[in-house]
DNA sequence: TGACAAAAAGACCGATAAGTCCCTAAATAG
DNA sequence: CTATTTAGGGACTTATCGGTCTTTTTGTCA
């Protein structure tokens, strides 16, 4: 309790910083690009995060748990495993026309601009994947115990086709593919998920 | 005829540094890696190629007409648009096992890492992408000519179905996805191309 | 009130970025 | 051989990068 009081929030900077890692990348992003984004000053942001790397890394952090925490409510909440499927994909598919720039998903991203550099940050963002391809494929066996998804195919495949149809579609937004074509795609996964193979 | 001859190939200088962005991408090549890699000075590069950021666009044009090329000799050499097809699945499925840090499709990469900042060359990118569409919808109305791809699809909705499925598996395989998990991927891929929707 | 501790401001640092420019080298044409 | 023309080497410029460190401010506790 003693000494100066922080006169900021360390996690509304956190996810400040990760908007703009999100929008931007991390190469792209300076340091004075942060420090303007969340108001700090630069000893602040290296006495409470560190550094730029480490910064980003609980930018990372604090995506997926976000993110995820918000997609395991969601299927909670969704009538059916099958609808909470249909709409992720509808809702990616229209990122166009919420924002002029569409900036995709950080982790799909960041995997495409850490190449050779640095592998802790490639283990990092992979051991993130799992999570959400996790919660695809709880998602696919309870649409499966529903009768929305043939029990045919392992809900374990069914889910690493889905991640990667996921991340397909991501490129394809960003790609500015039209509408129409966005509609096509997404069809064609939805319809994929439902076929016995 | 005047003056002193050029001691480099301009192609080739420009082959190296499009490997050079294709495995860095373009934020992480600096100038000295561009030199370095074409042995070229730095006079020479800026006198030949303008700048940084025109050689990477000469870099994406080299790519496109490059692949472009091969993967056309290829649909017009192999047995099959269905063989076509799936090999190319298969060459991408297994980049891990030909590299150990697989770079992926210099068009999708940088169309992850073009975001905001430049829309000419997003367009540039944009525009190569769709020349690759056309020549998978060749090889999909082939297959269907063939017999191998149903006919109650049309074949420029396969195509971007195609595109959408071939930019996610990059990704897969970026993202270290195990052999097994690849192979499920690409068998789940075509067996959706042969499936009437 | 005064000692203390932590936060904030921002001057400062070395490295490196992309890009320019001048000078020398090397060829040909006359 | 000389003049001309272009290529190449590399010093130089300006800006910005991530990161450090010192100084000042602002609070708490005794």
């Amino acid at each position: 309790m003693l000494g100066r009081p922080r006169e900021f929030d360390i996690d509304i900077a956190l996810d400040q910083a990760m908007e703009l890692f999100w929008t931007q990348g991390y190469e792209s992003t300076s340091l004075h690009n942060l420090l303007a984004a969340t108001g700090l000053s630069k000893s602040s942001l290296y006495k409470v995060f560190g550094s730029k790397q480490q910064l980003f890394e609980m930018s990372i952090d604090h995506y997926s748990e976000k993110l995820h925490a918000s997609m395991k409510k969601g299927l909670e909440v969704k009538a059916s495993g099958w609808s909470f499927i249909n709409d992720i994909l509808q809702f990616i598919a229209h990122e166009g026309d919420r924002t002029p720039e569409p900036r995709g998903c950080l982790l799909v991203n960041s995997i495409n601009e850490w190449r050779v550099r640095d592998l802790e940050i490639k283990k990092l963002i992979i051991d993130r994947f799992s999570t959400f391809e996790d919660l695809f494929e709880q998602a696919i066996i309870r649409a499966q115990r529903e009768g929305d998804i043939p029990q045919d195919n392992s809900s374990q495949e069914l889910a690493a086709f889905l991640f990667c149809s996921i991340s397909g579609l991501r490129s394809s937004v960003k790609a500015g593919a039209s509408k129409e074509k966005l509609d096509t795609i997404v069809r064609f996964i939805l319809s994929s998920l439902k076929t016995p193979k």
